[in-house]
DNA sequence: CGCTTAGTTGAGTTCGTTCAACGACTGTGG
DNA sequence: CCACAGTCGTTGAACGAACTCAACTAAGCG
C-alpha cells in the first residue's frame, strides 16, 4: 500500500489551466485567476493506489483535481469500508479538514492523478478579498452534498442491480464531461471498489455485473468497467442524470 | 397530508434569538447580529407533518430552524423513501435551492417547527459584506457533508443493529446539545421514520428496535423513542460521537 | 362508535452473504 | 526463462439476514 507522495514544486499556472477551457466549467475573470494562481502554491503526483489525504490528519492543505481519478472513503474499526465518492478533475479535496480541523475520511488515487496545492492558511483571505469564489466553494460543498444524498438514496432503497446501474452510469457522465474518455468509454475501477461503493460484498456485486453485461449495458474488460449503454443504466436505475450546468472550481 | 405553512410576519430580533445563548454555538459581533437581523425577513411556523420545502421547488427562501424536529427526504418514482438527515435549531435549510436553483430534496416537520425566514438574493451581499458569516455557511455545508458521509458508512456498511443504535445515538446527541430533552429523553420519531432513514423495512426495523429495547438501550414510548443509554448505543454502533466544538450558525 | 395510524408478531420467501475453490493475468526474483 | 506469489474476476453451494404478506392489538379522534 504505497502512502508516499511525491511532491513536485512544478507550477502550471492557472491561466493555462487544462481544465478551464472545457465547456463544463464556468469562466473565471482575469482578477478570479491572478488571486487563485497566487493562492496555489505547488503541484503534487500521486500513482494509482496511493494515499492522497488520511483519515485523522490534521491536513495544512487543500487541493483541486488536476487529473485522474480517485475515491473518498470511511472505515470501521474491523476494517468494513465504505467509499462515499470518487474525485474526479474540478473537484476540491480537504475542504473539511481545512474548515474543521480533522479530516474524517481518506482519499486514495485509483489511477495516477495530479493536484494542486493550496495554503489552507490562505482560505479565510480568500473570503475575504473574493466574494465569488467564496461562493464557488460553497457550492462545490452544496454540490457534494446532493450527490450524497443521490448515493444514500441509491444505497438505502434500490436493489442492488439498480444500485451498481445508477453508479456506472454516475461515473461515466461525470466522466464524459470532463472528457476523461478516449475512444473506449473505460473507467479504472475494480469490482471491490463497486461492491464498497454499493454496500454489498463482491461476490454479490460480482453476480449482479454479471446481470448487467447480459444486458449489454457494460462490459468488464482489462482492470476496468467499460460502458455500453450509458441510457440504459440511467433508465434501468430510474435515475435522471447529473444537471446539465456549468459549474465553479478553484 | 398538510402541506399549507402559515407565514408569520411576526419577528423576533437576532439579538434576542434564543439559540445564541446556548454553549452549543458560537458567539457573533454586534455587527455580525445586525447583518443577520437585516437579511432575515420573517419567521414561519410549520405544523408537524407539515412539508416545509418540495422537491423540484426553487424556493425564493433560505431557511434556519429556530426550533423543533424535521427531516429531509428523497423519494423514488414509485414512492421508495429515503430520510436523508434531521433537521433541529440552528440548521440551515434550502441552501441547495438557493445557489443552485432547484431543491433535490423535501423537507417535512417531525414536530411543530419555528423557522427564521431569509432572503435568496441577499445571499451574495453576505458574501460580499460579511466574510466571516459567508464562511460560516460553508462551515455548515461542510458539516452536513460530514454527516452524510457518516450516515453512508452507516447504511453501507454496518448491521441493521448497528445501523440503528448508531442513527438512535445521533439524534440523542444532537438533541442533548441543543437541549431539546425536558427530563424524559423521547426522540419524536415513529418507527417508520427509522426505518426509512435506516434503509429497512418497517417489520425488520421494529424487531431490530426489540432487540435494542430488550438491551434496555432504549424504549419504545407514546409517539417516540426515549433513549435509556446513549453510551451503550454508542457502543453497539461503534460510532465514535459528534465532535465537541462550537459551531455558527445564520 | 367506526376509522385511522402506529406498533407487534409469525410464516414463508427472496436476496445477499460467507465459504471455498479455481482460472487468468501481472510482476518479480532466482 | 521459469517458478511463484499476488491480485482480480468467476462460480457453486449452503446459510442467514431482511423482505413480503397477513393478521392482530392499542391508542387517538371525529
Amino acid at each position: 500500500m504505497p502512502t508516499a507522495k511525491p511532491t513536485h514544486s512544478f507550477k502550471t499556472p492557472c491561466e493555462q489551466c487544462p481544465l478551464r477551457p472545457l465547456p463544463h466549467f464556468r469562466e473565471f475573470s482575469r482578477d478570479e485567476l491572478e488571486f487563485v494562481s497566487k493562492f496555489k502554491r505547488g503541484e503534487l503526483a500521486a500513482d494509482a493506489g496511493a494515499t492522497i489525504l488520511v483519515e485523522g490528519a490534521h491536513s495544512a492543505h487543500l487541493f483541486t483535481v488536476l487529473s485522474g481519478w480517485g475515491f473518498r472513503y470511511k472505515m470501521l474499526e474491523d476494517g468494513r469500508r465504505q467509499i462515499l465518492n470518487y474525485v474526479m478533475p474540478g473537484d476540491l479535496i480537504g475542504l473539511q479538514g481545512t474548515i474543521m480541523g480533522e479530516m474524517q475520511h481518506s482519499v486514495e488515487a485509483l489511477s495516477p492523478v495530479s493536484l494542486c496545492i493550496f495554503e489552507r492558511d490562505k482560505l479565510m483571505s480568500l473570503y475575504i478579498r473574493h466574494a465569488s469564489l467564496a461562493f464557488d466553494i460553497t457550492w462545490i460543498a452544496a454540490q457534494e452534498e446532493r450527490i450524497l444524498d443521490e448515493h444514500l438514496l441509491s444505497i438505502g432503497r434500490r436493489t442492488a442491480l439498480e444500485r451498481a446501474a445508477y453508479l456506472i452510469a454516475f461515473l461515466f457522465e461525470r466522466g464524459k464531461k470532463l472528457n476523461l474518455f478516449n475512444g473506449r468509454n473505460l473507467i479504472p475501477i475494480t469490482q471491490q471498489h463497486i461492491a464498497d461503493t454499493l454496500g454489498l460484498s463482491i461476490v454479490h456485486t460480482n453476480k449482479t455485473l454479471k446481470k448487467l453485461a447480459a444486458r449489454d449495458l457494460i462490459r468488464w474488460q482489462e482492470r476496468g468497467c467499460e460502458v455500453l449503454d450509458g441510457e440504459g443504466l440511467k433508465q434501468m436505475a430510474g435515475w435522471e442524470g447529473l444537471r446539465e450546468e456549468k459549474r465553479p472550481f478553484v
